[in-house]
DNA sequence: TCGTATACCGTACAAATGTTCGGTAGTCAA
DNA sequence: TTGACTACCGAACATTTGTACGGTATACGA
């Protein structure tokens, strides 16, 4: 969708309002990439006509950059479905902010749906930060898309082929034969948890 | 230490960032308030000196407010001690940005030490988000300071006084008698955990 | 009473900045 | 080959914007 310039140019901008609180001109643009003013005026215009930059007309620092772009932004992402992009930007419903050590890059957040976990201390409606990766080690909490279901448990890998192992007793372990390894996909391993109570 | 025009003047200037993503010119504050461009001049170095404000010479829309007094953030906060001003500059560590709706305004972050709520799924090393109030209900999670130690503990009334359960079989109840209700105070409810684990 | 800080007015200036225009050149698909 | 898109140049223009200067008035503590 963008070509390198314009998202070299667009990671430019995202980090100087993070480092400065506030948008860059053009002409500090221009002389980060050696170009004049106009040339930067075609990107800028690109952009904003892609979505991915908003401006107000000859106002000076009025770049903005919708939420869902933001550097440092980590989405919170509604459902995660077998083949989908999974930030497709009707598919994430808020951004959260966290220290930069606290997050990967590329770390997202999940609802977890039932109790599952409950032993590791992972309840029902808390949002999980998953750290996206297609492998995992044993016993690490993992995100994993079984067919068309996304659920959290911990991850095994044994001569057979992989077991999750749910945190609560009520729960059964999954077993998956390496002869249907397909069926499974690791999303993402989980280095975060955040609950919100109601009220 | 502000007086109320400067006090009214950052918090446009906080609302204008968070609404548009950039600083206001000194013209927009000043239709804002009435008054010249001159006049905000004025109340912006009054703001810089006294350090709740950082601009640039000679550039437009260069104003910045540093971490903790922006609006919308969430502090973590060191340590809690009486009598102290909890959001003291040095004892904020760093700021998270949560949702409006999650978070309600003067909410902060704050370190748990210790296993004692572990039965509440609150781990040692959490992150309790926390509701400020002087007061709870019964069952309420809360952030007591007991002399000079913050704890959190679940909070009930009795007849006695006050008892401050864990949520741990291995620790016992501490309860507060009427007489010696001085020596307890509330530094609010929490209302959400946040965990980052570690590697 | 004097000094300092606040709060404001009007005007004027100069720097920073966004914008326009016409032009060149390359790529890529129809 | 034509058209659309990208990427850029240089110069000129118009606006926005930060800033400076000198002035008035009030409040407050030393």
């Amino acid at each position: 969708m963008l070509t390198d310039r314009q998202q070299a140019i667009l990671n430019f901008i995202n980090e100087y309002v993070d480092d400065n609180g506030f948008p860059p001109s053009v002409r500090e643009i221009g002389r980060q990439f050696g170009v004049y003013p106009a040339t930067v005026q075609d990107h800028i215009s690109a952009l904003e006509r892609k979505g991915y930059l908003q401006k107000k007309r000859f106002q000076s620092r009025t770049l903005s950059i919708p939420a869902s772009w933001r550097k440092g932004g980590i989405p919170i992402v509604g459902r995660v479905a077998a083949g989908l992009p999974l930030l497709a930007q009707e598919n994430v419903q808020d951004v959260i902010h966290l220290p930069k050590d606290w997050a990967p890059p590329g770390a997202f957040l999940l609802k977890v749906r039932g109790n599952s976990m409950e032993g590791a201390h992972i309840l029902d409606g808390d949002y999980v930060l998953v750290h996206p990766q297609q492998s995992a080690s044993n016993g690490e909490i993992v995100v994993a898309l079984i067919g068309e279901e996304a659920t959290v448990k911990r991850f095994y890998r044994t001569d057979r082929g992989v077991t999750l192992k749910a945190e609560n007793p009520k729960f059964d372990p999954i077993e998956i034969e390496r002869s249907e390894a397909a069926t499974l996909s690791i999303i993402g391993r989980v280095v975060g948890v955040l609950r919100v109570m109601k009220k």
